[in-house]
DNA sequence: CTGTTTCGTTGAACACGTTCAACGAAACGC
DNA sequence: GCGTTTCGTTGAACGTGTTCAACGAAACAG
């Protein structure tokens, strides 16, 4: 099984001829009947060729411009994961703590997922999981949060919310890390609720100073056996 | 698509009769040859046709036992990969002090899933994501680590490796995160030393005692700004 | 304007995962 | 021992992802 190229789109900020005008046109139908479709019945449900007649074209059309089932998957969902996190990068900003920012930014992204539980399930596969380009898409995305994360931390420890010893690069790691495995725990149904999960490990990691306002003081923990 | 059960295997310690042996001769040989084939072809070349001609029984034979191509996968490789943590776990038992016990396990863990890239990327990815019974049984693997991870971690808290504020539940999490975000990075190329990059997090969330035989010392981080 | 090239599109063909009706041998019950 | 039931096995059929040869219209070149 060879990987077929996927076909450059056209711009449709200059002069389009004939062609590239219908090019535009069928990759446009194609995207919103696999995402109408994709999202009614979900990924493995959804097949090529029904997706193809909502678009009023081939199956084989389908496959000339996405190469693959797949990689219509990452096509029909890509941009709006990225506004999405876009807009939970923005929501982080406005919060007052580290901590705070991460808990937004942990619910803006949860909530993207969880507004459909069963295709999030496979896009996060899908996703975790991609091959070339798009592996390299979904990296670059994640690379866009770990820096925009890293930012965060930087600020919050010149405000002295982090240890000086605190690098925020591996910060945002270790917050990609819990925030992912979560997630995953969450799709799987093994955890109810994962920010909860991720808020309380990252106050285990970063304990808030005492004068944090509106972060509960941490538990008192057993002593020392 | 509806998911078939998997059939029960008769257990080779009671006396069988000549069906029941004939039931476990057959899937035995099933397993072996999807074994043999995946670890060939990989897991999408590798065709339920050929597998169930290896093993001299029908395709529909392999799957009235094992259901689905998938829960073949996880039925071939989920023993070993047992064993493995196991081993992962005694290997880690023996080190001197938590973060070299935490090493030990992600090296050990690392050297199973290295040991043939392109199997274990699928098989990570099937197993993250796999449908029941197959996700209860991770899950119950991942417990299993989960309360290895915490038990050490506790022993490690009375030595006094850890401060009196960690909780070893939710230590073993964070590590898991760390340990699957890791993999995940490598399986997908995006780093290429995922034992180091685990290890590096450890040493900034639990930083080493400074007495700590063999371990260095913090690096100096940059003064608040 | 005309002949040639390019390429988007099609739908038939193919490969493969999966389903399932049919069969026959083993197991069961009387 | 014989009739009945159970169930492991088969292979044909089906659904779906994918491949690809053929076609015709747009684009190009002279």
């Amino acid at each position: 099984m060879t990987r077929k190229p996927e076909r450059e789109t056209p711009h449709a900020d200059v002069p389009l001829n004939q062609r590239e005008a219908a090019k535009l046109a069928t990759q446009r139908a194609v995207l919103a009947a696999a995402r109408d479709s994709f999202e009614e019945l979900g990924f493995e449900r959804a097949n090529l060729r029904e997706i193809a007649a909502r678009a009023q074209v081939s199956a084989g059309t389908v496959l000339h411009y996405y190469g693959d089932k797949r990689a219509l998957l990452h096509a029909a969902l890509f941009e709006e994961l990225d506004t999405a996190l876009d807009d939970a990068i923005a929501a982080a900003q406005a919060a007052p703590t580290l901590l705070r920012q991460l808990d937004a930014l942990t619910r803006a992204v949860f909530a993207y997922y969880k507004a459909r539980p069963s295709l999030s399930r496979v896009a996060l596969r899908e996703s975790l999981f991609a091959d070339p380009p798009w592996a390299e898409r979904f990296a670059a995305q994640t690379t866009r949060v770990s820096e925009a994360i890293a930012t965060l931390a930087l600020a919050a420890r010149a405000r002295g919310e982090l240890s000086a010893s605190t690098d925020p690069t591996l910060l945002s790691v270790t917050y990609l890390s819990i925030f992912y495995f979560a997630l995953i725990a969450w799709v799987q149904q093994t955890i109810a609720d994962p920010e909860a999960l991720v808020a309380v490990q990252l106050r285990h990691l970063f304990p808030p100073k005492e004068n944090t306002p509106d972060e509960p003081q941490p538990v008192p923990r057993r002593r020392r056996a």
